[in-house]
RNA sequence: GGUCCCUUCGUCUAGCGGUCUAGGACGUCGCCCUUUCACGGCGAAAACACGGGUUCGAUUCCCGUAGGGAUCACCA
């Protein structure tokens, strides 16, 4: 990369660099598309990084799973990947160039020590920090093919003050920070090394992270001075906390975008609009398109405090976006989720079906998996099964209701919502009762349940073969335990 | 504990000295619509953490207290 990188003349580069230990979670996500709206509002570029340098730690699936929730959620972003493992032997190089210039130096002292200076530290009171041992030392005085970390020379007097895009200004003395280490002893480079380097060869311009990297903002500053670098802008936004008020981490309830997706069954801009409104807003706009997030985001709106994850409003606003989602898309969705509860494909008519009842169905559901089981009842053949409270309907239901209801509907040859209407109420008229009395064991023989969509909608998609041999098929269950109740 | 940050209804937020009898949304409750459940509509309860200043006037500015958060590794 080298320096081709300045040839940005200004304009705004962001980048998400997530460390590839798990899935991409939801705190995240928020960053990233923090990052791509403040590019895209800018007109600049969205760069994307892999920080792998934890061998241990990073996997080729959980690179899999960040890029895979990346692309669900649309954060497109530009040019190449960066991985940052790739990237050791540049790491080491700008370390070299600190040794020679006097910005750094080189530390023999073992962890041991380290851990025994700490433990003096705390014992004092006093707050842990290396004390810089080796800052002036002769490294002539180091024991023989001992091995060495290499320190920031960090300046010790005077202060840093950041202004922060989302904080403000922050000051915090030189004092507090110590001599961070670059390079480990077996030549790897650190975080706080690699990703001043990474940001600096990208070209990044605005580096927009969580606020639990705002400390180290500080640190990174005294290196990119050392190196003679430009400073970047900052803006540490707030973590996102659970509902008990305690930060979501992958160890306590952060869950992953795809159980967002596979397991809860949310839309990605539905997520995404979530998520937006978790610590900004834009006066009273509660639903917020893409294109209006790029036009309006900006970093000053951001809200310093932590925010609360909220589980209920993020299904209340998946339950907008689903109603106004397309009904083929939507039938697409939930197929796999019918398909596993039917124990069967799904064949075209079945499609046709759903896709028919989409438009009622989906104002009942506030997620896939809601959607998905309220549109099974369609999809089941005869018997169908019936739930607890459809049972004992039928059972309660005023004796000769069900078969005067099947003779009605009988009768008509156009099966249409209109009609199938027509006949219901003329038939409640006639016995002197409320539509409810006709419809709803109806309803039953014909849901299985005590709860859908309008029934006449629902006769006229299933159809009139089938709607009426679902009434018989009740009609002959209630008859069987109590015989001679029908009219 | 040191350092830094934060504090408006239960939750997310609007508010950027007077327009605040503090607005919206989710959730809760009630009513309407209605063949059920929803959707939709209407309405209700619900907040400026506390104490000092500054000011003619503070939710809005400053300080303190309390509470909350972040961070203090050869992890990122």
């Amino acid at each position: 990369m080298g320096a081709s990188q300045t040839d940005t003349h200004g304009a705004v580069v962001t980048r998400f660099a997530p460390s590839p230990t798990g899935f991409l979670h939801i705190g995240g996500a928020r960053t990233a598309l923090f990052n791509y709206l403040f590019a895209r509002h800018h007109g600049g570029k969205f760069l994307l990084r892999i920080e792998d340098t934890d061998r241990a730690r990073s996997t080729e699936p959980a690179i899999a799973a960040i890029l895979d929730g990346m692309r669900w959620l649309d954060f497109e972003w530009d040019g190449e990947i960066v991985y940052q493992f790739a990237r050791a032997a540049r790491h080491a190089e700008a370390a070299q160039q600190l040794l020679d210039t006097g910005h750094a130096y080189r530390c023999f002292a073992t962890a041991d020590e380290l851990e025994a200076m700490r433990a003096e530290q705390r014992a004092a009171g006093k707050p842990m920090r290396y004390d810089g041992r080796w800052r002036d030392r002769d490294p002539a005085e180091a024991p023989t093919g001992a091995p060495a970390v290499i320190r920031l020379r960090a300046p010790q007097t005077g202060s840093v003050t950041i202004s922060d895009l989302v904080q403000g200004d922050v000051t915090v003395a030189n004092a507090e920070l110590d001599d961070m280490i670059l390079l480990r002893s077996d030549g790897t480079p650190t975080y706080m090394l690699a990703v001043v380097v990474d940001d600096h060869d990208m070209g990044v311009t605005h580096v927009i992270r969580g606020d639990d990297h705002l400390n180290n903002a500080f640190r990174q500053l005294a290196l990119i001075r050392a190196l003679g670098w430009a400073e970047p802008s900052y803006a540490h936004i707030p973590l996102i906390h659970g509902s008990d008020g305690a930060k979501l981490s992958k160890r306590h309830g952060a869950l992953g975008v795809d159980i967002y997706r596979d397991v809860l069954g949310m839309l990605p801009e539905a997520v995404e609009n979530y998520l937006l409104r978790l610590g900004w807003g834009h006066g009273d706009d509660e639903f917020i398109s893409r294109e209006q997030a790029i036009g309006w985001f900006d970093l000053a709106g951001v809200g310093r405090g932590p925010a609360r994850f909220d589980q209920k409003k993020l299904e209340s606003v998946n339950g907008h976006y689903l109603r106004s989602a397309d009904d083929v898309r939507l039938v697409e969705l939930i197929a796999g989720r019918a398909e596993a509860a039917l124990g069967r494909a799904l064949v075209a008519d079945d499609r046709d079906i759903l896709q028919r009842s989409m438009p009622e169905l989906k104002k009942r559901a506030n997620n896939l998996n809601d959607l998905a089981s309220g549109a099974l009842f369609y999809l089941r053949i005869r018997p169908i099964p019936m739930d607890d409270s459809a049972l004992r309907l039928l059972a309660s239901a005023p004796d000769g209701l069900l078969g005067a209801a099947h003779g009605a509907f009988a009768g008509i040859n156009d099966w249409t919502t209109e009609l199938l209407d027509g006949a219901a109420r003329r038939l409640a008229e006639d016995l002197g009762v409320k539509l409810g009395q006709v419809a709803q064991p109806v309803r039953a023989a014909v849901t299985g349940s005590t709860s859908s969509p309008g029934l006449f909608e629902v006769l006229e998609t299933l159809g009139r073969n089938e709607s009426l041999g679902r009434i018989e098929d009740a009609l002959a269950r209630t008859q069987q335990p109590e015989e001679g109740v029908t009219a």
